[in-house]
DNA sequence: CGTGACATTGACAAGCGTCAAGGTTCGTGG
DNA sequence: CCACGAACCTTGACGCTTGTCAATGTCACG
């Protein structure tokens, strides 16, 4: 009786959390998660920090609740390339102990939920759903992942800015149309493959053209919605 | 005792299978992979055959047995963008539904089986330890994406041939130091973001070098591997 | 032997990276 | 509250890498 109070109070945040709706943790009943509750703790990020390096040995495993984590490699010559964007309700990490391929840090201040990735592979190993769960998640990572790919391709510079603010203010957007960026320009540059003088250059020529609005270094205004489009070129 | 030995007949192929030892087949036990491979078939496609489109409902999903598979989205300008290769064992298809981001067809002569997708689904729901192995899967087709990923981003055209020469050695690799190309140049250009043209100054540059050698069109051979790593950068 | 797909090679132009010099914003401390 | 410095961003000039266009070469198949 006393034990089941504490696991309803552990739950308690859980029930009201922006992410449970579409994460992984959605797939669960009451009872199941009052258990993943308790083995998972609740932390902030601020702006920068960073929460796994690559080539670490994955101890822990990520919810994002909210806020915006970025996945890196870094390149021989010490360059920094963005390999995927972490969005509220998506997961991170290596669930099978490969160790992981890319660092995890925080673009805006943020809440996340970590799991120690052995309790995670058990929960997994004994809850079918929440396994599905994550499957399903997965495969949307695996397709989101294949748009970015096309965005690095064969596609212009102009391109690819303006498919990243589409993509940015589908993802990121509540219905208005100022987009606040959780990205630097420095880091635009390491998502899509430029440099940051070109990044600046493009989205100063869209402003130009009347396209978007850069009311301060951190927001972008969507203006023209069906031109930024036709930038974006796909 | 009868269907018992209809569904043994039935496992007989899956037994010698190669992609077994690696697929998500491989975490079924006899009984499982009975029914299993009772729900999926086996089918021989020709090079250039197309087994399913982008945009298209998801109807089936895939394993491959031999071959490799490309995954393909058409850009605005009609351009083909390749954005993932299948290698046996592994898994193609959108198993929860959703429309297919990209087009399956087969870069060689290949072996696949395929799945009706609503009894695929049924199967993963009853089935814990596929979902698993599914699951696993899938990570590390993300993990792989990724390194594409690093590959298109800040990097030459020739870091990206080299690069590509190494990760076709590795995969498809045998002990041997001949690679037998499973793209055409058009298509290597497709992968990496660049056109037919400049694969080809790249891979003659790296010819003229010694540190690859082409015997035909379809074949390379690492001579020097080290220096082929050098040349990928990273 | 001929025809069509595929690949190589060359000349040229443009897009983007590099280098360099300001300009803006933000936080910190006087 | 202002001044200063550091981080971040913008703008300009220039050159290299790569795309574009075009011609030629090579292989596979009828």
């Amino acid at each position: 009786m006393y034990r089941q109070f504490e696991q309803a109070s552990n739950v308690e945040p859980c029930l009201g959390c922006a992410a449970r709706v579409h994460g992984i943790c959605g797939s669960l009943n009451a009872a199941d998660l009052a258990a993943f509750a308790a083995t998972g703790r609740h932390r902030r990020l601020a702006r920068g920090q960073t929460l796994m390096w690559e080539g670490d040995a994955p101890a822990l495993v990520v919810n994002v609740i909210s806020g915006v984590l970025k996945l890196t490699n870094v390149g021989a010559s010490g360059d920094e390339q963005i390999v995927g964007l972490v969005w509220p309700a998506d997961f991170a990490g290596s669930p099978f102990g490969a160790p992981m391929k890319a660092s995890v840090t925080a673009l805006t201040d943020s809440e996340v939920c970590l799991f120690a990735r052995a309790e995670f592979e058990t929960f997994l190993d004994t809850h079918h759903d929440l396994a599905l769960a994550l499957l399903r998640r997965t495969f949307v990572a695996l397709d989101q992942m294949r748009d970015l790919m096309g965005m690095l391709g064969r596609r212009s510079a102009g391109q690819r800015v303006a498919g990243l603010l589409l993509a940015l203010a589908k993802t990121g957007g509540v219905e208005t149309d100022r987009i606040s960026l959780p990205l630097s320009r420095q880091e635009m540059a390491d998502l899509l493959g430029l440099t940051i003088e070109t990044v600046s250059r493009q989205l100063g020529r869209l402003s130009d053209d009347g396209v978007i609005a850069l009311p301060d270094r951190r927001s972008v205004v969507v203006r023209q919605q069906d031109r930024l489009a036709a930038c974006a070129g796909a």
